[in-house]
DNA sequence: GCCTTTACTGATATTGAGTCTCAATTACAA
DNA sequence: TTGTAATTGAGACTCAATATCAGTAAAGGC
């Protein structure tokens, strides 16, 4: 999977074009129709879910195109993967929002985003530290929301974490 | 997976036999087998390198008795595991040292351990904040390590990170 | 608009880490 | 020593993700 990221900044069908463009890489409508599908979600969501959609909604890709499409527009920028512990990859569109990390809770896996600066500019000291050249970062936080605080009154029966 | 850290604070066998005999399970030659052979690493490992290392060392176990092993290790706060972007687990024993994050390499897999006691403290603060009554956590920073930087001047051919 | 090249798609097979099953074995408490 | 419930290991299985490859279709050149 190629990198780089384009330098306009249009809107995302053409920073992807761009990104294509770039890599010898055709646009197609099963690409277009991926993206769009993609963008219209809010929060996270995983390939099968995105593959059933695309099918409701009577436009179908094929799983090896879907990953693919994926692949590409991950590299263009546009689309983020996270593994959050045991279990398959959920995705998360990142065009024109601000980077943020991530609290699980491990009972009903309901994912929090948060932003904290402060953090953030203490990680760009440990790499310059360390004389590490950083391109991306994760930072997921697993536990208890509210909720599930309050359900599982014995602090018992939660599922295990990474 | 049961958890709940045992009270005493012996050595890790000690520390496994107590996780142990609290949640009903036994001690066996295997799970000891397993415990010393992780013990004796050092930095990061994963499972097919246990199982090829057991091997060698003529004491044989199980695929399926290791990965069972190696969750029973977790629950008695002996072992972590990582799952660092795309691949298979990653695991590191954790007795008797302190909590770290790790920065990784796109380009050599090395990973780098740090610590920054800040960063932490900022954690908890996050968890406060949102209520959120946090297990454990995980940060790793993508990018490139001091050498791969000189390695890929262009800063082209970069492995794909999640 | 039509060609030609070369990337793309999708059906399907394949991979591979991890899990499950179950009969035979064994730890361990009484 | 014995009874019983946990454990083991071989191999089947799962399932997300990837590879294969023949047929299809972008997109630049004419």
């Amino acid at each position: 999977m190629p990198r780089n990221k384009p330098q306009t900044q249009d809107g995302p069908e053409d920073r992807f074009q761009d990104y294509l463009r770039a890599h010898q890489l055709r646009m197609t409508p099963e690409r277009l129709m991926v993206l769009d599908v993609i963008l219209s979600r809010k929060g996270h969501f995983d390939a099968e879910e995105l593959l059933q959609f695309l099918r409701r909604r009577k436009k179908p890709v094929s799983r090896a195109t879907l990953y693919r499409t994926l692949e590409h527009l991950q590299g263009a920028g546009l689309v983020n993967v996270h593994r959050f512990g045991r279990g398959h990859a959920r995705y998360e569109h990142v065009y024109g929002r601000k980077h943020h990390d991530h609290m699980i809770c491990n009972h009903c896996d309901q994912v929090i985003e948060f932003v904290n600066d402060e953090i953030e500019r203490l990680q760009e000291e440990v790499c310059r530290q360390h004389r590490f050249r950083s391109t991306n970062h994760v930072m997921q936080i697993f536990g208890l929301c509210t909720d599930c605080q309050k359900k599982t009154r014995a602090g018992s029966g939660v599922k295990a974490s990474s």
